[in-house]
DNA sequence: GAACTATATGTAAACATTTACATATCAAAT
DNA sequence: ATTTGATATGTAAATGTTTACATATAGTTC
């Protein structure tokens, strides 16, 4: 009813907002599609989810299940929907990045060479990897979603959309991290 | 004594380890040095510096001052030099990435197009301006310092590798912004 | 037979971070 | 004259996040 809806509040609508699930299911969403720009633990959704309902964003119908525990399937109500509409199309605040491995680079003369050296080279190979991973999904996608990527208000063009920046941002990533060893091992 | 030493205390550290600075100072460092990577306010800086002292990986002196209020230059420690050391070539922790404006992409098909153009727009020139500044601060370093940023172990080639991070990043990132808002004004 | 993984939902404690509260002086701008 | 910004250091409260505790069943691997 009161207060603000935080971002991880959104993340969970904007997932809700594209198929109902639990809690548990939400957690390996998470993980799966969004992962590479946000994420939380089990201990952080279930809260969360508790939090959207009381405000009446989101609401859950329990299926009971044998051989398993029961479940609480959440989906997002009208109210939740237009709270989802409004703070995606309002100014992102700015929130520091973080990133400890560019901090490590600012105390690089520090270091060992060799270890710093090694210590990149794998960080390049980790974000290469990933890399590779987002082009084949991204040639997945341009296949079998030809006609929808045309449209920027399909859930498959954000998808894509999102892809996309994870794309260029591993490309970065891994040239960097490159560039760096290699200056490192010359 | 015991536990371990946190990421932000780690950046102060590679801040002190460079030249001796008070808490104050550390903030204003933080920001301009760092800031697109790492950040912490005053009310995080100061504690953090106790803690350090406690462990014995910095130390303080007490300075006077007229008109003003005293102030503590921390500086580090051997044992703070050490751990830095040590730190800087341990493998980075998997941290997830938080982006939200990543993450209303995402729910960019619940937007109003107008405002999400509108939006990343924006988003798009404040990462263009950025980016122009880490090129004139590429141009001044390059020149300025063109020997020492041969040698990997001078504070200053570790300065010009976090820029080449900062310049790589805001260079996608504006792309991005750039390609998302002229894909849905299309 | 034991350990591990997946499904399923929570709570508790610790740690990290932001926002607000609190105080004090000087210089510059309005 | 008053406000704003810079210098300088803290504490308190609220919020966000991670790690650990807690329970229960089924299937798979060792």
């Amino acid at each position: 009813m009161d207060g603000n809806v935080s971002t991880l509040g959104y993340a969970l609508l904007g997932l809700l907002a594209r198929e109902s699930l639990t809690g548990y299911e939400l957690t390996a969403r998470m993980r799966e599609r969004i992962g590479f720009f946000w994420g939380a633990r089990h201990s952080q959704v279930y809260p969360e989810l508790a939090k959207l309902e009381q405000r009446g964003l989101a609401e859950h119908r329990a299926v009971e299940q044998e051989g398993r525990p029961d479940k609480k399937v959440y989906s997002v109500s009208e109210a939740g929907m237009a709270a989802l509409r409004e703070w995606a199309g309002a100014p992102a605040g700015e929130r520091p990045t973080r990133d400890e491995l560019t901090l490590k680079a600012y105390s690089l003369w520090a270091a060992e060479p060799e270890r710093a050296a090694a210590m990149f080279r794998e960080q390049e190979l980790l974000h290469r990897e990933r890399l590779a991973e987002y082009e084949r999904i991204r040639g997945w996608m341009e296949g079998e979603w030809e006609e929808k990527l045309r449209d920027p208000t399909t859930p498959e063009f954000a998808s894509y959309a999102t892809l996309r920046r994870g794309l260029g941002y591993e490309r970065e990533y891994a040239e960097w991290c490159g560039w760096l060893a290699w200056s490192i091992e010359r």
